[in-house]
DNA sequence: GGGAAAAATGTTATCGATAACATCACTTCC
DNA sequence: GGAAGTGATGTTATCGATAACATTTTTCCC
């Protein structure tokens, strides 16, 4: 279709879409202005604003980020966000209500999952810092090395979110896993029980329910009880990961009065084997989660368990980041407690 | 501290990062060999890496992925992801499985959630573009006008995922939702179910659950049967909704021989509420659920249920993605059937 | 050992937007 | 009526990496 001695450029190829140069030149005015009206800074004659939107519009120009984030470093508005997984109920809440609160506020996010592995946040944040992002949200209780270097250098804005850090790198928003456990503890001896086990997946002590079946075990040590038995499996923390431990722990362990379960999927499946198996709860024995699960509300009984303010936690780590990034002044250490609930399965 | 008359910059500002340029000079190379090195591209001496790669270490260079993909605009490693809810088990292992796929070939992945509205689609695909992204990968079914012209416009690969599209706008891997109901209609049928009932969330047409509800009351409505009811919480579509809604739905309607449940969470509560009841399932109403919720497996009886492979969909679109991005053949439209599992709770 | 091919490295122009500064056209006010 | 101010817009340098091309060094073979 194309005729010899037709000129080749009408319009700007649209293989690459329009640039501010063009829109420019298309409204009869320079660059800066454009750049202006874009971003609606400065002060821009309305006619003239009215002209330049009509070329944006008509021309279908997006603006760069690149070309902006790169002519001025502080304009990024990159977050980068790092948590365990992204297939988990409390993390997905996590994620959704970090999420909500950066975009209101124009930021976008960039998302990563460690899988409770230092080296693999590491590894992410390397590829993050590369980005220069504005802030980092990270759930990591614990960096490698070079990971606190790098955020060291990078000197952005950061909150450690999820475990309480009482010593952080910048800013420090969450719960005390260890205390959690501990609470835990004393509730399940509160109640008359002594023959206590542990069921969970964990095994790295980077991972935060290894801190809460710590801070369970000392708790009942420190009262002159021992953990009777706790069962490990190397599989995700799921309801039927829940279901095969409680089974796999009874029987290893006779006479138990009560398990406490690395989170409510677990804790559910625990359920749903005793419930399979005839075992009484909380007659048998008492079960409890951690989590504040929702799904636990369709039980039979009310599930002993730990709520945790998850959306909280993850609004408060974005306003937090957002009011660091404008100077604000920001607390170093929020505590945003969990609630032990006592329910009906202890 | 500053000592007047002390030299300014012996070593570069630390507030800022190291570039290139400074290694370059360390190393005593020039700023393209570097570039070499970083990216393991082109022919380097040995000993030139070495030495390149000793002053990166030692003065802690990050790449600036900003300034390369504005240099090199095909050089972007950026894809952005789409989905409706990041709190959702289905999606979160979309997500997940999408995101270890193009981690693993290094790129970056900016995640969005568009609660089932095109319009909230089309505002974050506004901004994922001004990031200038290689890909995107997309779930949302429909999209606005204004995001159909953004997609063509950009000119980049991109993956209708989930749903599938038969006129996808560059690729589409899914399964048709539609049909997917219209086959559990079906197996109802065959069951000698008669008196069927819906309960759900959804009721923008945009959700692809209205989609299987669709197919799933037409497909009665085919072989002489009508939906006796449906009921349509404006609700997370959760356990505690499929509690409530087959409390509602059983109270207003008599006699129901069978309930499709718009997910498997919902079908789980919706058994929970029949087994708090004295309700018996299957034997006095069956029930199913759409997704193959693992969690499932804890229930007494195997819940009978459209097993989705969820990962599988996620892996073989960033995987077509990917190989569009290198020029690769890719099938324009992959279906991933989702497969209906009997169960025993119909 | 000389010349061609291959390997290693360097030079220059460039991407798109923005900060900082410069200029111009109007008001306003004494 | 002219100085001072203010609002609107333009000019220039710049960010850091890379493609494309240019140059130098090394290798290898007859």
């Amino acid at each position: 279709m194309s005729v010899p001695g037709t000129p080749p450029d009408h319009e700007p190829d649209t293989k690459k879409g329009a640039s501010l140069a063009e829109v420019a030149k298309a409204a009869g005015v320079s660059r800066m202005t454009v750049s202006r009206v874009m971003r609606n800074e400065g002060r821009v004659a309305d006619e003239t604003r009215r002209r330049v939107l009509a070329e944006v519009e008509r021309l279908g120009y997006v603006p760069n980020r690149i070309a902006a984030a790169f002519s001025a470093d502080r304009a990024s508005t990159l977050v980068g966000v790092c948590i365990p997984r992204l297939t988990s109920a409390l993390f997905g809440e996590l994620l959704e209500s970090i999420d909500r609160a950066l975009s209101r506020l124009g930021f976008q996010t960039m998302i990563g999952a460690h899988e409770d592995d230092p080296a693999a946040e590491a590894a992410w944040l390397r590829e993050l810092l590369a980005w220069r992002p504005a802030g980092v949200l990270l759930t990591g209780r614990v960096h490698t090395p070079g990971a606190t270097d790098m955020l060291r250098a990078a000197t952005i804005p950061m909150v450690e979110m999820w475990d309480l850090n009482t010593t952080p790198l910048d800013v420090s928003i969450g719960l005390n896993h260890y205390d959690s456990g501990a609470e835990m503890a004393r509730f399940m001896l509160s109640r008359g029980r002594r023959r206590i086990g542990y069921v969970g997946t964990a095994r790295s002590p980077q991972t935060l329910a290894v801190k809460r079946a710590s801070g369970f075990s000392d708790a009942l040590r420190g009262a002159g009880v021992a953990l009777q038995g706790s069962e490990c499996l190397n599989d995700g923390a799921s309801f039927y990961a829940g279901y095969y431990g409680m089974e796999t722990l009874l029987n290893r362990v006779t006479n138990l009065d009560a398990i406490y379960c690395q989170n409510d999927e677990m804790a559910i499946g625990s359920l749903a084997y005793c419930s399979a198996r005839g075992v009484r709860v909380p007659d048998d024995i008492g079960v409890a989660g951690w989590g504040g699960y929702q799904a636990a509300a369709i039980l039979p009984r009310l599930l002993t368990t730990t709520a945790v303010p998850t959306r909280r936690i993850g609004k408060l780590s974005a306003e937090a980041l957002v009011a660091r990034l404008r100077g604000e002044p920001v607390a170093d250490v929020q505590l945003v407690p969990a609630v032990l609930r006592p329910g009906a399965t202890v």
